[in-house]
DNA sequence: CGTATATAATAACGCGTGTTATTATCTCCG
DNA sequence: CGGAGATAATAACACGCGTTATTATATACG
């Protein structure tokens, strides 16, 4: 049944993927822990940076985070003074997040810590080789992107019709 | 600040693999809905497939797995009835680990699942690319890991020190 | 022998993630 | 206008993961 000899390397994929991304976050928290930011936090703060005023909702869509989940990442970073929630003028369901002024100062060494931890990790690779690794990389996210958004809509779509 | 071109998109790289790693881990997991198994649960069985009656201590490392961590996901498949702690006969600190009848039935399709999915997944990529992505992954997971045993070996070397 | 050190498993806590359900509000259309 | 359906945020629950600390046992060494 395992057909081609590469079948057998194939089917590590999942678990090296996943592998690969803890033992990332963990190389990254290892050097952040001064920041007393993880991972993700770090990611809000990123695009925070260059779009405050953002609602939660867009917030997730440019994290891709699930919204639950931000709420709860949010939760932590405004009880710990990282960002603020403003109530959105035009609309009262919402929120517009802000970073707090005490985390800009932040940013510059959370960047550099991370360009640290990840030259770190890639030392092992040539240039050429990152930029494949990128690119085969960004080609898997795209379709896998994909292929959720798909998943997604259809069973939203038979929740709609519950009849059927 | 920001040098060569490829260094913004470099940046991504951390963020890529985690988002890799969490879409792939949807992907499976929807596929692998109606095992009721998640993917670290699939692994732990893959392991334990090849390996029964080894301690808990030995397939945190075949799985490479935190220990604690094991410790709560082998509580759920106890309670599950995937798998058996049986008391060691020589170490009375330690369980050997057995699957249960019930799971034998379901490592083969489970198989068949995992790799639907990661054909759909990689349905993008020619078998060249694939090879690489799993060379170039490889690299990086031996180096993160590398990383990690000197790190955790440093701090172990400094508890054992304390007036130092 | 007996004490120090290491090891196997676990407890307790915080964080990230996904799921389903709820509440308030908005929007669109009849 | 007014009700149907979408949307923003949140609550509650389960799982995975890492950390520190604890308990019981094993091992190694003086």
């Amino acid at each position: 049944m395992p057909p081609s000899p590469s079948s057998e390397r194939l089917r590590n994929l999942g678990f090296l993927v996943r592998d690969v991304s803890r033992l990332y976050g963990r190389h990254f928290e290892r050097h952040a822990r001064e920041l007393e930011l993880t991972l993700p936090q770090c990611k809000v703060l990123a695009h925070l940076q260059r779009n405050e005023g953002i609602s939660q909702a867009r917030l997730a869509e440019l994290t891709e985070t699930d919204p639950m989940t931000l709420v709860r990442t949010l939760d932590r970073m405004q009880t710990d003074r990282w960002v603020e929630r403003r109530p959105d003028p035009s609309d009262r369901r919402a929120h517009r997040l802000y970073l707090r002024e005490e985390a800009k100062p932040v940013l510059a060494r959370m960047w550099k810590i991370a360009d640290q931890a990840r030259s770190e990790a890639i030392a092992v690779l040539n240039e050429k080789e990152c930029e494949q690794l990128l690119e085969l990389l960004g080609r898997l996210h795209q379709n896998l992107q994909q292929l959720d958004t798909r998943a997604t809509e259809t069973r939203a779509t038979e929740a709609r019709r519950p009849a059927l």
